[in-house]
DNA sequence: TATGACCGCTACTGTCCTTT
DNA sequence: AAAGGACAGTAGCGGTCATA
């Protein structure tokens, strides 16, 4: 089975920020084979283009790819008449269409304010056991906005792509993942190596060892991307072969829900 | 109780290089 | 010589949680 690990991001030109990386899954082993910034796999680098050949990508090419973006928010957020995550997305769309990533922050945050004593940045059951931020948290917010408005409802709607575990794995498999997480689990480095410090570098080099020895898979990262991980001070290259190991090992065990989930919330493969 | 780190964005700064 | 574009680097944003 294709594998696939894509670090997303909501930046107005992502062409060097977004990631992916590919792989191919036999079994239990995994070989990492390629990994490039979105400007070189698709040769645009603003948002626009770059989310609508990711989408195209994603829509087309069979296997299993993990998306580094919330897919979906807290149901306390939610309007009571959704009652399952196809229709949280679709409601998503409709309601932050149009809207600014401040919108919809603001939005949210005045929603979260107006219920009694939760707080202002409210996390999903998933978030939570994997500690990670709130969907629209300042550090995530435009992520959510344009990873699930413009990237992911369409092709749900369309049914183009299956999302587990709320829907059946298919033959174009989608997942949400979340790269600290993983390394949360695999119990190495998981601050400090977005820097552009020789230590960050060493970091990285690191994590692609812990990945190769302690992911529960046979791991091998060619050279090429190995370099590339390493080199890349942003971590944005190695966070996408990251998130190819994190589908890997969701692959592999057919999908199993890695932690509790809401299911109109969605759930966290780390 | 205080501090620092975090799935990172935009706006602003300064530098270098090109064009007039 | 001055102006302007391309680009890299940095400050600020700002809520929560883990650690000290």
């Amino acid at each position: 089975m294709d594998v696939r690990g894509v670090d997303f991001s909501g930046s107005a030109a992502p062409g060097r920020d977004v990631w992916l990386a590919d792989g191919r899954l036999d079994g239990d082993r995994l070989e990492v084979t390629a990994c490039r910034p979105a400007a070189e796999a698709f040769g645009a680098t603003a948002r626009s283009p770059v989310l609508s050949a990711l989408g195209d990508a994603l829509r087309n090419r069979p296997g299993t790819t993990g998306l580094d973006v919330s897919f979906g928010l807290p149901a306390a957020l939610l309007p009571a008449a959704v009652d399952d995550w196809g229709d949280a997305v679709a409601w998503f769309r409709a309601e932050f269409d149009g809207a600014d990533a401040d919108g919809m922050r603001e939005t949210l945050k005045d929603r979260a304010r107006e219920r009694e004593g939760d707080g202002v940045e409210l996390k999903r059951r998933t978030d939570r056991a994997v500690r990670a931020n709130s969907p629209y948290s300042f550090i995530t917010y435009y992520q959510t906005l344009y990873g699930l408005r413009e990237l992911l409802a369409p092709l749900v709607a369309d049914g183009a792509v299956s999302v587990p575990p709320m829907q059946p794995a298919g033959e174009r498999t989608v997942l949400e993942v979340y790269p600290a997480g993983t390394l949360r689990r695999l119990e190495t480095v998981d601050e400090g190596y977005k820097e552009p410090t020789d230590e960050a570098a060493a970091a990285r080099a690191e994590i692609l060892a812990a990945l190769e020895t302690a992911s529960g898979l046979e791991v091998a990262v060619a050279e090429p991307v190995r370099e590339r991980a390493v080199a890349d001070d942003g971590g944005d290259a190695l966070d996408s072969v990251v998130a190819a190991v994190a589908a890997a090992r969701a692959a592999a065990r057919e999908f199993e829900p890695p932690t509790p989930f809401d299911p109109r919330e969605g759930c966290i493969y780390v």
